[in-house]
Order: structure tokens, then sequence, then C-alpha cells
RNA sequence: GGAGGGAUGGCCGAGCGGUUGAAGGCGGUGGUCUUGAAAACCACUGACCCGACAGGGUCCGGGGGUUCGAAUCCCCCUCCCUCCGCCA
């Protein structure tokens, strides 16, 4: 959510910022309603005050044992017409409307972010690693996975329809191999404390981070309850702190957690539908990050390399893109995805993505922090970065690693989790 | 699922419907005393919003109602606790 002062004071530059995000609508609206809030806010306290001491003096009166005189002023109140019901009842009708419209609007981009509408304005960052070279024509990954006995598509369907997967055997070793490397590199290199989180969290926990009230297409919701499956861990991770006011000393929070996320994917009909790069269900190992506001572009930086490095470890290929004004999630100012090779597909795709919310999402978690006890308190930054999507890296291992007979070599980083396997190998050439 | 009991400031815990934004304690901050510390004593110490300041308003889990006036009375909801049932 936007700061609604800086819409008040500079309503035309944040209309302008706001088309560079892709929004389209109109600010006025906006603009009135927060007049309107703030002239019967003010009247309202005005009429309050005026009332609030009549009232004593009707105590005051009794007790000073002046009956007639106390009898005769709550009389007189209660004749007198109620000027401050009505009042607030416009003052809540504009207010619920402001908030239904700020809750729409998304965030700023930051400065350092190229504008444009979509990802042909995003700017290469960096390329780390060289593709492989293949004397073959790389497989993709569903073609090498089911032969290697690790992914049953056909199951996958019978049990929940299009965009589910198994993962037989080796297949779910590696997902667990690859979850357990990327939490170990996290906690243990970088520093973030790992946390076990509810899957299923409340209409308010979504709104907090964004994905409500806009978005509420893409997420699976509980039949006639107030729970919704989590789109990504970033949702209950962010909320941890959700009403609360920090201090600063406890800042910045490094966060991370490993859990399976669901997203409805409404809207990407047609999208991916081959292999595993698009599910309804997938793991996720996911960084979040709670600071002070001067910190957070260092500790996104921080956060990114935090990522960077698991696919360094896995010797994967990979490029930095800076996303453009146009193509970032609503909630942040600024994001850096992580795109890994994929040798079938013969370009780089998305398997992480971190962004800097600023105050965003703070705002509407109210998450606060203060310098000491006693010092006003202001709205804290939250970050938050994949790290990584272990679909995604468990397809991007497959296709890397492929060879020329249709067995996949293990990265070496991994074969620690694996019980020192090398290789995964094709049921007919074992033994 | 059934039966009870709760929800008050950073924490514990009072609170006849009328100077109660809220006693008391703990904690915290400052001071006195002390070579220093502890102890003791004194003072200060909730949040949010509007306002340059003065000041004003709102907040006792959330929402509605009664009343001139609600932390205090009534209704609904949420959450927590205890016991029973069920259960990994």
């Amino acid at each position: 959510m936007l700061d609604s002062e800086r819409i008040r004071r500079d309503p035309s530059g944040t209309a302008q910022r706001l088309r560079d995000r892709g929004f389209d609508g109109d600010l006025a609206p906006i603009v009135e309603l927060l007049a309107t809030r703030r002239a019967l806010q003010s009247e309202i306290s005005r009429l309050r005050h005026a009332l609030k001491l009549r009232n004593r003096e009707v105590g005051a009166l009794y007790r000073a044992g002046r009956r007639e005189e106390a009898e005769r002023l709550r009389a007189e109140l209660k004749r007198s017409p109620d000027e401050v019901s009505d009042r607030e009842r416009r003052m809540k009708a504009a207010a619920a409307e402001l908030e239904q419209r700020l809750l729409h609007l998304p965030n700023l981009a930051h400065d350092s972010v190229p504008v444009g509408p979509d990802e042909a304005a995003n700017v290469e960052i960096r390329r780390v690693g060289e593709p492989p070279q293949f004397a073959f024509e790389p497989k993709p990954h569903q073609e090498l996975a089911a032969a290697l006995g690790m992914l049953d598509v056909e199951r996958a369907v019978k049990l929940s329809g299009s965009r589910f997967a198994v993962l037989p055997g080796a297949g779910a070793r590696l997902e667990r191999a690859l979850a357990r490397f990327m939490l170990d590199v996290q906690t243990r290199r970088h520093g973030y404390e790992e946390v076990w989180l509810p899957l299923l969290v409340s209409g308010a926990a979504l709104t907090g981070t964004g994905q409500l009230p806009k978005f509420a297409d893409d997420v699976f919701r509980v039949e006639g309850r107030d729970l919704y499956l989590i789109p990504t861990a970033e949702v209950p991770l962010t909320n941890l702190h959700a009403g609360e006011t920090l201090l600063r000393s406890e800042l910045p929070k490094r966060y991370v957690a490993f859990t399976p996320c669901f997203r409805a994917e409404a809207g990407s009909y047609g999208k991916d539908t081959q292999g595993l790069i698009r599910q309804h269900q997938f793991d996720k190992v996911e960084l979040v990050k709670i600071t002070e506001a001067e910190r957070s572009y260092e500790e996104l930086e921080s956060m990114t390399r935090d990522a960077e490095r698991i696919l360094q470890l896995l010797e994967l290929p990979y490029r930095v893109v800076l996303l453009s004004s146009g193509d970032m999630g609503q909630a942040a100012a600024k994001t850096y995805d992580l795109e890994v090779w994929l040798p079938s597909q013969g370009t780089y795709r998305e398997i992480s993505s971190c962004s800097n919310c600023e105050e965003y999402q703070a705002r509407r978690a109210r998450i606060r922090y203060r310098e000491a006890p006693g010092r006003r308190s202001r709205f804290a930054h939250t970050l938050n970065g994949s790290g990584l999507a272990v679909g995604r890296t468990w397809l991007a291992v497959l296709e890397n690693y492929q060879q020329a007979d249709g067995s996949v070599r293990v990265p070496e980083a991994l074969r620690p989790y694996l019980d020192g396997l090398d290789a995964f190998r094709l049921p007919a050439a074992q033994g």
C-alpha cells in the first residue's frame, strides 16, 4: 500500500509513476476520498470534544449533589440532535472505499528500475557460467525423467489432473536432496533462520503481502473458510511480524522456509504445458528479510547473491535480470530475476525472483520498527526471494547434466545429499 | 463435536455506568546516595491519528446495541485456556 500522504501531496507525480507500473486507473477519486475523510474526521473530532465536556458535567453535577441541574442537563442532551453519528457513518464509508482503492494500487518503482511496459524493457545485469555444449540433441527434462523412472505424469493426472506431478524413487530423492542442500546453504553459510510454517493462511495474511484483494484468482481457497493455500512461503514468513513493532537492534530479520507452493495458474492455459515448469504445486525454498529502511537495497543485493550461490554451487549457468517497471509484481519496488539455462529450450528461464518491497507490504501488514523504546516507530522494509524454486532446479539439473546415453550426472555439491550417487542411470543400463 | 472459563498498557494484574487513558506491582529511563556497584529513595515511563506549536481525537480482542455518558450492561464474532469425545 502506498503512503496516502504522498498521494495527497503529489497526486500527478504519483499518478505518472503508477502509470510506469502499468496502472491505468485514475487517482482523482482517491484524492477526493482523502479530502472527504480528513474533513469529516476533524469535524467529528470537534463535535465529540464539545459533547464530551457536557457529558462530564452531568457526572460532576450529580457528584456535587446538584440533582436538579444534572437532570435538566441530561434531558437537554437527550433532546439535542445527534450530529456525530451521521458524519461518522459517512466517514467510515469514505475510509472503507479509500482502503479498497488503495489496496489495488501497485508499489512505485525504485529510481534504478528501467521504465517500460513489459519484459522487453528488462535489463540483463550479468551472466554466470557457460551453457553446456552437447554433441547430441539435448532432451527436455520430462523425457529424460520419464525414461529414468523419476517422473510419472500419467498417474499424476489420474490423481489430480493436469499441472501436477508424481516423482517416484530417484525423482523424489532428488527433490529432497535439493531442498536439504538449499536449506543448509542458506542457514549455515548465509545466516538465515529456518522456520516451519502453516501452508494454509488467512485472507488477512494474503492482504498483508499483496496477493489479495487483486489476485484472488491466482490462489486456491478452502471451500467455505477464510483459508488459502499459500502461493509462496513469502506470505507466512513476511506476516510473521504483522502488527508488530520491532526494535531496530533486532533487524534485519532473515528467514528461510522450505514449503510447497500452490498456484491456480488461472489465465496461463497453453503456457508451459509440457514438463514441470508450471505446476499447481511445487516446492520452494524462500528467503525473507525484514530490514530498516536505510539498508534495504544493500540487503536486496546480498539476498540476490545468496540465491545465486545455489546455482553457482550446482554449477548451473544462469543470468541475472533487472525487471522493468511494467514486469514487476505489484508489491515490488525493485526485482532481480535469476534465470537458469535450459538446454531443451535454448533459453534462460526464471528460477528465482528477489524483490525489495520497501514499505508496501509493511504498511498493509503493519510491520514497524523503532530506534529505541519510546522513539517514534517507522514502517520496516520487507524483501523476499526464492532461494530457489526446487522444482525448476530439479529440471534444470536434469537438462544441464544429461549425457548422450540418457543418464544424468549428479552435480558434485549434491552428491553428499544422495549418499554419494554420481549419476541417475537408465534402468536397462543398471547392474 | 459437547461443557465451562477467559481476553485490560512491554509483562503481571485491579477496575460501584460519570475527571479512568485506566489502581498496584514488575520491567524500563533519569536522578539522589556511593570510590564503584547493589540496595534504598524520588521522578518519569502505552499506542495510533490530526496539528508548526498549543492542543484535540481514537484505542481496554473485533463488530453492533442500550445510555446524556460504556473498560464496566446486552447481543454477535474471533482467539486462548480447562475438562470430555475423536484423532496423527
